[in-house]
DNA sequence: ACCAATTTGTCCGTATGTATT
DNA sequence: AAATACATACGGACAAATTGG
């Protein structure tokens, strides 16, 4: 899309009929995909939607479903008269690497970052978190569950756990500090990278929905991954959502 | 998903009704999301389409609906009197480090692994490719269409471009090696590696649709990277599109 | 102040698709 | 397989707000 010649044509894109996909819900979709990609004009106003049925060969009332779902959203506001308006234009660009920090990652982005803790419990291990951090199955180990915002917009849903032997008092630490470099830091552990990330990405779920803020339908990228502290010994299993309509990863070398 | 604690128990995930998106084809993607989440057992058969269905809280001929699509998209199979079993059970771990090239990163996850040159064209450089490869815009650029295979299966979808004087006949090596490598070593570009990667996800458009056959509502994982030659020059610049059901992206340090 | 054009908002009715029983 | 309820999609008509002459 970001690289295409085309300045707002919007592709005549074929829209499928009888998939269980109803179409109003299709053409939110590319509406959505369609801004940032010259879909709306400088001023961030979308083409009357009368045009926009031209376009998809639609219904202008269909057209007015797919934007009704979109407002609600928060994407786009409509004023009676004057037009329709795109509300947020860019993407946040959230760095995968070695030093991911949260608040240091999005620095410059968004003026107010902060990292919000859910909820905290110590359980014992499942096999997926006993073999990220290394331990047995069955140990218990710390989890928290983390929101992290910017601008006062939900941007990652997080779970993390650490091992409850080594990080006794880590939500403590995190509810104070709302870091969990400085958490890890009160731990006694100065320092850590990241080991390996995995990243898919699927619809999200209901308890994605509610903390995120996002509408049935949307997406969620889900990024998996183990932090190791300075001899390469696993101190966090995480498994972070973002909000696809929110955020890019940038994978960083160095 | 994949560290939750239960064995096949797919947190009774409330269904949405009225939001575009019919209950078979919600039911559909809750399946297809447990499949690897323990939904199906050790020989990948599912449950009963009763328990289905009085597990998502619908009627079984909706169930039914759902299934009947999975089986039309090739993800599962059913027998009458046996069963209803899954087709296809692992997702691919496609690797995007420093030094990703396509086959070799999936070794050992398909027997067999190809990619096929689907259009190449000349072009003059937008103003995203030539950022992207440091070059004037309007430059002319070679820019090729690719797909990439794995056991048959569709697993990525990519548009690369490449200088047009510094890479006059990569359209046809690729052709003739079916590999980029092979047709950048051919080009005198015997080594590159990768210097940043973006990734997003979003839902699939038509192109996707039909290129990686995927059903509409589907999810795509867009990675848009550069590739640098040994002496940090940029030579490609590339957008590629996985099919989020099939691939996950691993991000490897080294 | 007025008018015309443009654009969104609301209402009617009808046909088809989806989901349940 | 059939009857029912609701969501989706269409078509047309008009009201309400904004803009610019």
């Amino acid at each position: 899309m970001t690289a295409r010649a085309g300045r707002g044509s919007l592709s005549k894109s074929a829209l499928h009929r009888g998939v269980g996909v109803a179409l109003w819900r299709q053409i939110g979709d590319e509406i959505r995909r369609g801004i940032g990609a010259g879909l709306a004009d400088e001023n961030g106003r979308l083409p009357p939607e009368a045009e926009l049925a031209a376009r998809f060969g639609v219904n202008r009332h269909t057209v007015r479903a797919a934007i009704a779902a979109l407002i609600h959203e928060g994407v786009l506001r409509s004023e009676q008269g004057r037009g329709t308006y795109v509300r947020r234009q860019k993407r946040l660009t959230y760095p995968i690497g070695t030093r991911t920090r949260f608040s240091a990652g999005l620095e410059g982005q968004a003026r107010d970052r902060q990292v919000e803790l859910l909820d905290h419990m110590k359980e014992p291990a499942n096999a997926v978190v006993a073999a990220a951090l290394g331990l047995g199955a069955g140990v218990d180990v710390i989890r928290l569950e983390m929101l992290g915002l910017a601008d006062g917009v939900p941007i990652s849903r997080s779970t993390s756990w650490f091992s409850a032997t080594l990080f006794p008092d880590i939500a403590g630490y995190v509810a104070r500090t709302h870091s969990i470099t400085e958490a890890l830091a009160l731990s006694g552990t100065r320092d850590y990278r990241r080991a390996s990330t995995t990243i898919e990405a699927r619809h999200a779920d209901d308890t994605d929905t509610r903390d995120l803020r996002l509408s049935p339908g949307a997406i969620v990228l889900v990024a998996r991954g183990v932090n190791v502290d300075g001899n390469g010994k696993p101190i966090q299993y995480s498994q972070t959502r973002f909000s696809a309509d929110r955020v890019e990863l940038t994978v960083s070398p160095a």
